[in-house]
DNA sequence: TTATTTTTTTAGGCTTGCCTAAAATATTTT
DNA sequence: AAAATATTTTAGGCAAGCCTAAAAAAATAA
């Protein structure tokens, strides 16, 4: 039984795995948790003693297997119960950020499977990203972004890099939802902004928020 | 914002307080929550500074107006999510208590709200009891036993008092359940057991079970 | 009403998880 | 490769929530 701040550091870890492929260092993972480095030492000493991770001084973290199956399954946790919000209980995918970060430490198998099937076994949350399955596999998908497309190019808009409320609520205006498809018409060479068609109508999008759309190429 | 252990602590003050109309003991509250007389006393102090109960040396805690509706909304969420369990995600009435003690510390009041309309706004949990509106309305209805019946009367079954695991399952075994009438037909006078009437059949059931099966005259 | 027993509180300690400031190590710059 | 800078760890503290043991107060019995 882990502590919900041993859980949310392996979480972090993980997510910040991705991004470099050695050691995830002291200071991102006490950015990414709002916390300071003392703490986030003192803490991976501990998940280092119960084989969640590996740590070695000033060399960062890296998940152990255990620690990555474990670190998933709050992740699996998190997506499901972002989808029962919104599915079930009416949520917009820019309010569950926060109610999922409690609801996941919710310890119980039997709760997390039954929601699973609840749901319809879904394969990805509100934001487009994958749900782990109850061994811990996770379908990763190439991330391309829609400012890599070239002009001409049509994208089916899959995902979000930046998942923050603000984000969400701008694309929300923009009426660009979760499987649009999207072309790039033209690029702007002033500030690189976007001129895309998404249905019937044109928008112009910053090269900001094209690059935290995830597409798929078709 | 309180802490899970000040939540708790206000629960089961609320709990005792049904027995007992003065103040709660602080010994009966640390065998509720299985802790120390003097971590209680710790506690009691701190809510009593946080105005949710009133808390004198030596005299027990009584909770206070905002204690009580606090205790109430946690009461609420607990039993909401029962239903929850027990309606959506196919657990059985005796499986639901560990996990809902779990989730009625999750914080968001629209997430209680939309749940509660999702399960259709029941009025009582798995287990018969009462589920606090909210605005901390509960409604209590008067607590008559089985065992206070006389020979020849029958009783709607509409709640335990026991709700433990142990109880649950002895009573789905003997196919005791919520709904259920059951008839009177004779007290052993050896050992006060009952025979009674329930559906077509009849079975004998111990003066402790009786005293544990709440009913509603008919 | 005094003595005995029970209950409650106080005192002092422990662990977890956080912090700041200083020291140690690593990395980058010159 | 030394100096300067950045990162990470260590040291020492603090609050919350728990504990045991001793002291104080209340309740009960003699």
């Amino acid at each position: 039984m882990l502590t919900f701040s041993e859980e949310n550091h392996l979480k972090s870890i993980f997510h910040l795995s991705s991004e470099s492929e050695s050691g995830v260092s002291t200071n991102s993972i006490a950015d990414n948790l709002n916390t300071k480095a003392s703490s986030v030492t003192e803490m991976l000493k501990k998940l280092n003693d119960k084989l969640l991770i590996v740590y070695k001084k000033y060399r960062g973290a890296q998940l152990t297997e255990k620690g990555r199956k474990t670190a998933l399954n709050i992740i699996r946790k998190h997506r499901l119960w972002e989808v029962f919000l919104v599915d079930k209980l009416n949520f917009k995918w820019d309010e569950v950020h926060d109610i999922a970060e409690q609801l996941e430490h919710i310890q119980s198998e039997k709760l997390t499977n039954e929601l699973d099937k609840f749901l319809n076994f879904p394969t990805k949350d509100p934001h487009g990203d994958p749900i782990p399955n109850p061994a811990g596999f996770i379908k990763f998908t190439p991330k391309l972004k829609l400012s890599d497309l070239n002009i001409g190019e049509t994208g089916k808009f899959v995902g979000v890099k930046d998942s923050s409320a603000t984000f969400l609520k701008y694309l929300d205006k923009r009426q660009i939802s979760l499987g649009s498809n999207i072309k790039v018409l033209h690029q702007e060479e002033f500030d690189q902004s976007l001129h895309v068609g998404l249905d019937e109508s044109n928008l112009t999008i910053s090269i900001k928020t094209a690059s935290n759309l995830y597409i798929t190429k078709i």
